[in-house]
DNA sequence: GTCTATAATTTGATAGAC
DNA sequence: GTCTATCAAATTATAGAC
C-alpha cells in the first residue's frame, strides 16, 4: 500500500511525525511548510485549520497502523505471537523512529483539541483494545478485555516513560511482562 | 507542611496545575497571571524564564509528592499496602483533580524542554521507581526493580489513557493488576 | 514587588495575484 | 495549487516608573 507522493500526503506525513515528537502545540504550519519546501499558506488550501489537519493525521495514522498490523499478522495463527507483532510495531516507533505513539501524545494534549479531534483519536484506542481483546480471548485468557486494556496501557506508558528515562528499559520491561502472558 | 500564601507559591501552584492539564506549551505567563490576579510581568520577577519556572514546578511537585507519600505511609508496614497508598495518590490526581501526573505530562513534552528541565523531571521518575522497588522487594518479589518499573509505567499509562477513553476504566484495570501483586 | 508599556517574534489564518 | 503579502492576536521577555 504505497503512499502517493502528492503534496497532501507529504504534509500529512511531516505533520504526523512532528505531532508524535512535539505534540499538538509543538509544531506550526510554517514548520511543516519549511520541512517539505512549500509556503505555509499552501497548507491551508489542503487543510483549512489546524483542527482539520490533526483530525486527518489521526485518521491516516489509525488506518495505516491497522492496515500494516493486518498485513504483518496475516499468516500468524498463534494469538500471543500476533500480540507480540503489535508490540514490535510500537517498539519500532520508539526505537527506530524515536517518536511517541500519536494516540498517546494527543491523549496528553487532549485539552487543546476539539471534540471532533478527541473522538477521532479515541477510535485508535477503541480499535487497539478491541483487537487485543480478541487475541487474548483466543489465547484462552479469562477477562480478555481487561488484559487488552492493561496491555495497551503498558504500551503507551512504556513509550512515554522511556522518553524521560532516556533508555528503552521501561519498554523492555513491559514487553517481557506482556510476552509472559 | 502547609504551603505559604505568598505570590511565589501561588504562581507555582497555578502553573503546576495548568502544566498538568495542558502541558508545557499549553499555558502562558498571562494565563497564570490572570488566574491569580496579577500581571504577567510580575511573574518574571520570581521566575526569569519559563524554563526556570518549569524546573521549580517540577522540583516542588516532587518534594511535595514524596513528603505526602512519607506521611501517608508512616504507620503502614505491609509493603503492598504501602504501594496501594501511592496508587491512591495517583488516582486522586486523576479522579479528583482531573489532572495528569506532571511527570508523565512533561515526558510527552520533553522535546520542548531544556536539558536541565529534563533532568529535574527524571528525578521524579527515579525516586518513584526506587521507592516502588524497595516496597516490592520487601513484599518478597524477585525482580523488584522490574516490578517497580512496570508499576510506574502502568500508573502513568493508566492516567494518560483514561484521558482519551473518557472514563477511569483503564486506571481501574491497572490498579487491580497492581494490587494482585 | 508590582505595575505600564513595549519590544521582538511567532502563531493561525485570509486575500488576491498568477 | 502555490505564491506574496498581510492581518490580528498571542507569546516570552525586558525597561523603567512607582
Amino acid at each position: 500500500m504505497p503512499r502517493l507522493d502528492n503534496p497532501r500526503t507529504k504534509i500529512l506525513q511531516t505533520a504526523q511525525q512532528m505531532a508524535q515528537n512535539r505534540g499538538f502545540g509543538g509544531f506550526s504550519f510554517r514548520d511543516i511548510a519549511a520541512d517539505i519546501g512549500i509556503k505555509s499558506a499552501s497548507i491551508h488550501y489542503h487543510f483549512p485549520t489546524k483542527d482539520h489537519l490533526i483530525i486527518e493525521i489521526s485518521k491516516t495514522y489509525r488506518e495505516d497502523f491497522f492496515a500494516t498490523l493486518g498485513s504483518k499478522t496475516k499468516e500468524i495463527d498463534d494469538p500471543l505471537q500476533r500480540i507480540m507483532t503489535l508490540v514490535a510495531m510500537f517498539r519500532h516507533v520508539l526505537t527506530q523512529d524515536h517518536r511517541m505513539c500519536l494516540c498517546g501524545m494527543l491523549a496528553a494534549d487532549i485539552e487543546l483539541l476539539s471534540l471532533e479531534a478527541r473522538a477521532e483519536i479515541k477510535l485508535f484506542f477503541d480499535a487497539s483494545v478491541n483487537w487485543l481483546a480478541q487475541q487474548w480471548a483466543a489465547h484462552g485468557s479469562d477477562e480478555a478485555h481487561n488484559k487488552a486494556m492493561d496491555t495497551f496501557v503498558r504500551l503507551e506508558g512504556g513509550m512515554l516513560i522511556s522518553r524521560i528515562s532516556a533508555s528503552t528499559e521501561p519498554f523492555d520491561v513491559i514487553e517481557r511482562a506482556i510476552a509472559a502472558g
